[in-house]
Order: C-alpha cells, then sequence, then structure tokens
DNA sequence: GCCACGATCCGAAGCGTTTCGGACGATTGG
DNA sequence: CCAATCGTCCGAAACGCTTCGGATCGTGGC
C-alpha cells in the first residue's frame, strides 16, 4: 500500500508535485513526470480511489436502475447490456453499479435514495417515455445521466438514439413505392418514445403519398411473438378493410406475424407483405424465418459502448452537442414485400 | 449537505460524540443519542460514505465477478441471481457490483484488479470447482468471500450450501429401497464440485446396499434438456447394461431425460423409473411434465438472501460457524417410480 | 541593473469521518 | 476523606488525496 508521500519520500519532491505528474498537470517538467511515472510503477502506487473520492467529492461510480424483475422474455437483453455497460464502463476507468427496483413504482425511489446519498455521479436511463419522470426527476437535481433514446421533448441532455422518425418513415414508403396502400404497424407500447417516433415517421410517409392514416392500423403492442400473431390475428378478423403489407416493430413481432399469417393461410409476400426493423437480437435472428424480411438494421447491442462514451464524457464537461449522438441506420432489400 | 460539524454546532456538542452517538456506541448517554437522532432528521444529514470509506479503509461494496458472456441458457438464472444478490445486498446496507469478465481465463486478472485498487470489500463466489482458483486468491490476499457452495476440501471459509452428498444418497437410496439396482445419473460437469458430491453421494448409497458402482452409469453433462436427452440416448444405445431408473441433475436434465425415453418408446416409470433435484429454476417447472418426479427440492433463488447475509456477517467479523450454512432439502414422492 | 515572466516547485489547508487517549465530575467502597 | 470506578464527554490526529496561493530561479527585454 504506497502512497503518495512514500513517492515523495523516495523521490525527493513534494507529494503535491508528485500527484500533479501522475495527473499530467502542466506545470510539471516533462523528465520529472517521467521519474515519477517510473517510480509509481516500481514501487507498484496505486491510488487510493477512497481519499480521492472524498476530495473531489465524486464516486466514480455510474448506475443504471432497472424498473422490476426481468423474466424470460428480456432476461437475455438484461444480460447483454448489464454485461455491455459493465465492459464499456470499465474500459474508460468507471465502474459500475446496477440497481433493480422491486417495481416501476419504487424505481424513483431508488433514485432518489442513490442521488441522496451522492453514491453515484452519473445514470444510464433507458427506454424513455414520451415524456419521462426519470429524467425530469434527474434533471431537476442536476445529476449528469445519458440516455438510451430521447423523450419527446426537445432533448436538452446526452443522449444516443437511431432515427426512429426516419426508420418508420423509410419502411413505410418503401411499401408505398411498391404499390401498398393499406399499411398496418405493429410497434412497441404507445407511452414508449420510439415507438411515437417510428409511428410519426410512418404518418408523415403516407401522407406525403397522399394517403390516409388510418388508426386502425397503428398498433402498440408488448414486443414479443405471442403479442405480434395476436394483433396479427386480430387485424385480419376484424371487420374493416385488411392490409396488404405489415410493418413489424422487431424480428419477434416479426415472427408472431409471420406465424400468424401461416395460420391465417396467408403467404408472405405473396398474399401480405413483410418488412421489419432488426434490432439483431440474439433470439430471434433475420435468417431464421424462411423469407429473408426486408428491413431496416441497427444493433442493439453495439449501443453499450456509445452510450458509456456518452456518459462518461458528459461526466468530464464535454460540451452538449458532443453527447447527443443519432446512430443512422443500414436499409436492406429482401424477398419479402410483394410489388402491386 | 449537513456535515457533523454542523450537527455539533447545532447541539453544542463535540463531533466526536455526534458521530459515536450515530453510530451507536455506548459511551454516549441515552438522551443525547436521542437528541442526535432528531436533529440528524431535521437537518437532513446523510453521512458522506466517501469519507468514512477513507478513515475505515473499507469501500461497503461487496461484488460478484461473472465468467464470460451469459448466453440464452443461464441468461434467466443471471437476471435472478443479479436481482437476489443486488436487492438483498441493499436491504443490510451495503452496495452490491457485478463486474464481467470477458471469459474465463480473464476472471483471475479481474480479481487481482478489484483486489488491488481495493475497491471492493468482499465477493461473492459462485458454483465453485472441486478446487477452485479464486478461492485460492482470495484466501491468499486475505479477502473476505462468500461461497455459494463448498469446495472439495474442508471448507476455512463462509459458504452457503445444500448437503449435495446427502442429496445423491437420498435419491439413490430411494431407488434401491424400490427394487432398482442399476441406476445412472445424469449431473452437472465433473469438475463441479455440487456434482462430484452427488456423485459420492450416489456411490456410498450403492455400496451400503450391497450393489457394484458403475462408471457407465455416471455421466457428466452440461445441465441443459438438449444434453439430458443425448446422454439418455447413449446411456440405452450403448452395449452395457441398460439402467432402470436415472437420476437427473436438475429439470433441465430431466426434461431432456423424459423426451428421450419418449423417442426411445421408454415409458415413465413403467420402463424406466426417474427421480430429480429440483432446484425450482423458472424456466423448466416439475408440474410442467406430464409425469410428477419425485425428487429432492431446495429453491435456487432462495439461496441469495443467506449468501448476502452471509458475506454481510463475514465481512462484520462473525465467527466462522455462524457463516457455514448448510440448507436442508425436501424430499416429494411422485409417481415416476416403478417398484420393480 | 531591474523588472516581468514563464517554468517548476512546495507548504499547508481542506475534504468529512472515525478513533485514540485522556479529561471531568459524580458515585461508590473502604 | 481518599482513591477507584463509572458514565459522559472532548481535542486532536489520522486516512490519502487535490488544490490554492505563493516561492524560487533562470531568462530575456529594456
Amino acid at each position: 500500500m504506497t502512497t503518495l508521500k512514500d513517492l515523495s519520500r523516495h523521490l525527493g519532491l513534494s507529494v503535491t508535485q508528485v500527484s500533479r505528474a501522475l495527473n499530467d498537470h502542466d506545470d510539471v517538467s516533462r523528465d520529472t513526470k517521467q521519474r515519477v511515472r517510473e517510480a509509481a510503477n516500481t514501487l507498484k502506487y496505486q491510488p487510493n480511489i477512497m481519499a480521492r473520492r472524498l476530495v473531489t467529492g465524486r464516486s466514480g461510480i455510474v448506475g443504471l436502475i432497472y424498473p422490476g424483475v426481468p423474466d424470460a422474455t428480456d432476461s437475455l437483453q438484461f444480460a447483454h447490456f448489464v454485461r455491455g455497460l459493465c465492459s464499456n464502463f470499465t474500459r474508460l476507468g468507471r465502474q459500475f453499479m446496477l440497481h433493480v427496483a422491486d417495481d416501476e413504482n419504487a424505481e424513483l425511489g431508488v433514485y432518489d435514495r442513490l442521488v441522496r446519498s451522492r453514491s453515484i455521479d452519473g445514470f444510464v436511463v433507458l427506454l424513455p417515455g414520451a415524456s419521462d419522470a426519470r429524467v425530469d426527476f434527474l434533471r431537476k437535481h442536476q445529476i449528469c445521466f445519458a440516455l438510451h433514446g430521447q423523450t419527446m421533448d426537445t432533448p436538452d441532455y446526452p443522449f444516443y438514439d437511431i432515427d426512429n422518425e426516419a426508420v418508420g418513415y423509410d419502411l413505410t414508403s418503401h411499401l408505398i413505392q411498391r404499390g401498398h396502400q393499406n399499411i398496418a404497424i405493429i410497434n412497441g407500447q404507445n407511452t414508449a418514445a420510439f415507438a411515437q417516433r417510428r409511428y410519426q415517421g410512418y404518418a408523415r410517409a403516407l401522407q406525403d403519398a397522399g394517403l390516409p392514416v388510418r388508426p386502425e392500423f397503428q398498433v402498440g403492442s408488448v414486443m414479443t411473438a405471442e403479442f405480434g400473431l395476436l394483433e396479427t390475428v386480430r387485424l385480419f378478423q376484424s371487420g374493416g378493410p385488411k392490409p396488404t403489407a405489415i410493418i413489424a416493430g422487431n424480428m419477434r413481432i416479426a415472427k408472431g406475424i409471420f406465424d400468424a399469417t401461416h395460420a391465417l393461410g396467408l403467404r408472405v409476400p405473396d398474399d401480405v407483405s413483410l418488412v421489419v426493423h432488426d434490432d439483431c437480437l440474439p433470439d430471434v435472428a433475420r435468417t431464421s424465418l424462411p423469407v429473408l424480411l426486408t428491413a431496416t438494421i441497427v444493433p442493439f447491442y453495439e449501443a453499450w459502448g456509445p452510450v458509456a462514451e456518452i456518459l462518461d464524457g458528459a461526466l468530464k464537461g464535454a460540451p452538449l452537442e458532443d453527447t447527443q449522438v443519432i446512430q443512422p441506420h443500414r436499409f436492406e432489400g429482401g424477398r419479402s414485400v410483394r410489388r402491386l
């Protein structure tokens, strides 16, 4: 357990200079820095993080609060982002701490406790709603945070997101260009901001083409195969006009839609066209379906590196515009759209 | 941000007494303690954990290092124990920090890094091998830890475990009492201590009954339905004697065995008896199989509370015997064993 | 020769807590 | 009445780091 004092004695320097040398301040000569670094190596000096934290007032820890119990549906994603954030923050020299709220109602209470005990410097916030109580809370308390996604208002905070409006627009106009007019979209739940943005893009594409926007074609659903199946059946069994094409919010929903069309005696793409936004989730690959789906693609698992870097940057005082990142998506044609 | 000094000024006491009062030392009078506590409440005093950590030399953080990437097979369990440990340690006033090693080889390196930066007071170690490098490392560096399970040598460390030897013995002798002599056991991998202990119990039961212990009936396997199925087929297709009963290491293996017997045209229990040790994993419930299996039962998910308490106790200096807990198992008869 | 200036260094204070050693007065036992 | 004991209390040091303000010295311009 060598300390700065040990180092300073060993080098014949003051504690001040040793500290400044190790932290690369600019009023230390080049070769003293060198000497200090070497001595630190040979004496195996490790800074006492507790002391540093006391004096700087920051814990060096960033956190994420997971609302509720991860169940079978999302445990794989849970494992993925926990792992992703953990290793990326470690790479950046920070510690990542996961907290679990017993249920969604307790979530804000956990934020409050952690903020008050000032044991966490900044938060990663997942899956923001259109307006989000957690964002409001953190903003009010002036705590640094990085959003994976955006709320619906103009974001004045660091975030990492994809252009969900464009995703909705691209998929919809791809179908319109191939003659489709009755296009349904089965998406995430309406409270989620990402789903609302996709609806906006979907609606704008229809309006740009002079087509009507039918509310009964906008379905908000839990993003599982089960619900995708259920909603598709409902879509085709209702009395109203039938869609000739469906946009799926992710591959799980797409699989449900696919199974439903099968059960209804419909074929993709002959009877109904199907496009999807593919997050590249590990449980349902796009190649696992018998028909290759036309899709917009952004791998979900690639988000954690950028998210960690954004929060790290924000904590280091980077200007806002450097901490607001929109990841462009890829468009990939498949064999799942029929030209009408 | 009220500090001890603020409190002491406000109360006309010394900082020392205020500190001792809040920490419930015994040389503070009853009513000063009361007064201090009230003042702390009204002034919303929150101790600065960084300062406390600096002076005590402990971080208040306990950790767990997960080896490698949780995949589809174990992500649900991963989510469960992360959640379980997290909320239980929070309940005990500690912070729980998960770390992920990139692969199994990197695991010890992560321990080394965390121990050297002394950012973690104690560890939870899962799934110990018969002899375990992590245990050796932590012992050598005098770091506190709690094992979920035991190594094969006499444990001189805190642990929480079930009596795996007795589990193996009970299941085996139950079958022997019903006339079975050719009993196979499909268990976890041989390197794991729990699997070795179950084999020991299995062998002891056979020896007590004067029956031979056949090595070809002891199968170490990955604990999934796929491998359970595979190993069962192998067991029955080999030239040697066929078992009349099988012991499954957990419900996933049991399901695999069940499916395999089905495929081989065998029925449970008419053609082959089947017993299981049931961890009550959420993905395969014992009630989900068409035949209710005779089983020893210990819910896995109930472990995290005791594990957290044991590590907490050990860190507080509890005597060793109070931190070594063996959870008894339940035995429950089903309809899966035929009397020969 | 003097002053300003940049480069390099240092002492000391401070972060907020715990704890060691001792102080003070009241009570008790002989 | 003195000493020992007990119940309360306090001052000061310590934990290891960062940082503020100032010191020192050599250099160059005037």
